[in-house]
DNA sequence: CGGGAGGTTGAGCATGTTCAAAGGATGTGG
DNA sequence: CCACATCCTTTGAACATGCTCAACCTCCCG
């Protein structure tokens, strides 16, 4: 089923320029308005080296900003000198929708590559709700999934081996890369360390290497270059004991594009 | 610190009917219109036995609710027949406050308890959201709690051993329900079992027992009859590395403030 | 080339699991 | 009001998964 869904079906004829609007069309097709304002909202880019807080703990929460092009990480440091990775963030992902509600950070993000992100004021935001509505549901939808993505994360850590720890944290990355245009069939760029994964799953970097080694001796996974390809999805996806579901793939509910068509045939 | 925050400030003087309304009075006074409105959100009521699904994980997103009384879960069960418990519900705590934008529910929501909960209709939160900016600001930062919780859960499984996950869970409801007024001193109501309890923190029960009677028997909690004191709430919060900023009780910052009073005076 | 970060290896160890069985508590029906 | 069933807690002992530590290797990149 999951090889025929990578086949048959080839992507969406999307302008690879944004990958936000490639991320929200997954969920809902934008006017062409829409989508002029949402890219406009990319306006003003700011670049970030590598392995540096693009925000710190403890910090009064900055604008909202869209990743526009590599890698970033929230995180926490423990007091025990030790962090936990809690999100990855890739092209496509919006920061703090709705952080200007909150007084201070509880957690820090930082880069694990070279980052341009696109800083976005709160009038812009203001606007798209008010004007554009897909925009804003597609938004809304896109941080319910974020919102899965940490239950799913609580799942694994939870109740996962090592094995399907780092097979599941494979494919979530997979899928949401895939999700913007960044696969080239089953391979896409993971410029992550051993270190990194293990303090994302709660792994030594030396239990995470054990395991790669495995997989790779397995034909599951080739890795070279921080390019990673997935030989085979489905065999990854039952180690972890995988469902795509909770990233909410599958577009809106038919009631929201309803309403939404009604919405727009009565302007 | 912690000792004289619990002690010096007694808790504002806010009736207790309405749980919803005390938490986010936390965040944001309420004016008497917005409480109200608030209020009558729960004019409908429904009740659920102990140990039943409200909502079921693949089920279609029903509407929102609030619950009451009695305490629940969010959860997932995996194909190898255990459960990783995602989240604890107390009375106060809004459910899927966004959730008509999915198509499926990529999780369980099941009672521990007999449980009362208020129902609410899309057109009542509408309302809100339209007519009643402190509400909705106060609502959407209740979600933003929420969150924080899940990456707060996510640190503890991933860098704390089994006796920072108990401490930390134990702290974590603990002000939870002190927020909403459930607290008496350092006691709670809390009707968890030990394998709820390892549920939620991935440890086995047997484990989460030898933990406790361990806190017990050096004098950091008293458990009898579903009941929990945290002799010393310190304590606890040092085994857990614990701190509660990511709680984010510190009230709306004041740029949110003054926005409001500038809203209103201009009416 | 040389330096440094990241990857690989091995061996001993620790934390927490599993399994099985027994001891309370609670509540229900006779 | 007792007897019984059930669920929860407690205990012990063997076991397993993954950690730590320390060393070495390899690939970049300057």
């Amino acid at each position: 089923m999951l090889v025929a869904t990578l086949s048959d079906r080839e992507w969406w004829p999307v302008p690879n320029r944004n990958p936000l609007t490639r991320k929200l069309w997954n969920f809902l097709p934008l006017s062409e308005p829409d989508r002029t304002a949402l890219e406009s909202l990319a306006s003003k880019e700011e670049c970030f080296a590598s392995h540096v807080d693009i925000v710190a703990e403890g910090s009064v929460p900055r604008s909202v900003f869209v990743l526009l092009e590599g890698m970033a990480i929230r995180y926490r440091n423990l007091s025990d000198g030790t962090r936990q990775v809690i999100t990855f963030l890739i092209p496509g992902d919006v920061c703090d929708l709705h952080v200007f509600l909150l007084k201070t950070m509880d957690h820090s993000i930082g880069t694990l590559t070279p980052v341009r992100i696109a800083p976005v004021s709160r009038d812009g935001m203001m606007d798209l709700f008010t004007c554009h509505p897909r925009v804003s549901a597609a938004l809304w939808w896109s941080s319910l999934q974020e919102e899965a993505m940490l239950r799913e994360r609580i799942v694994a850590l939870g109740r996962r081996d090592a094995r399907g720890r780092i097979a599941y944290l494979l494919c979530e990355l997979f899928w949401r890369h895939r999700a913007v245009g960044l696969t080239k069939g089953r391979s896409f760029s993971l410029p992550l360390t051993q270190t990194e994964l293990g303090d994302a799953l709660g792994l030594s970097a030396v239990h995470v290497n054990r395991i790669l080694q495995d997989f790779r001796k397995h034909g599951l996974i080739v890795m070279e270059r921080r390019k990673l390809e997935l030989v085979s999805l489905p065999g990854l996806q039952k180690i972890a004991d995988f469902n795509e579901t909770y990233l909410h793939f599958g577009g809106a509910p038919k009631e929201l594009t309803d309403y939404f068509e009604r919405l727009e045939s009565n302007r």
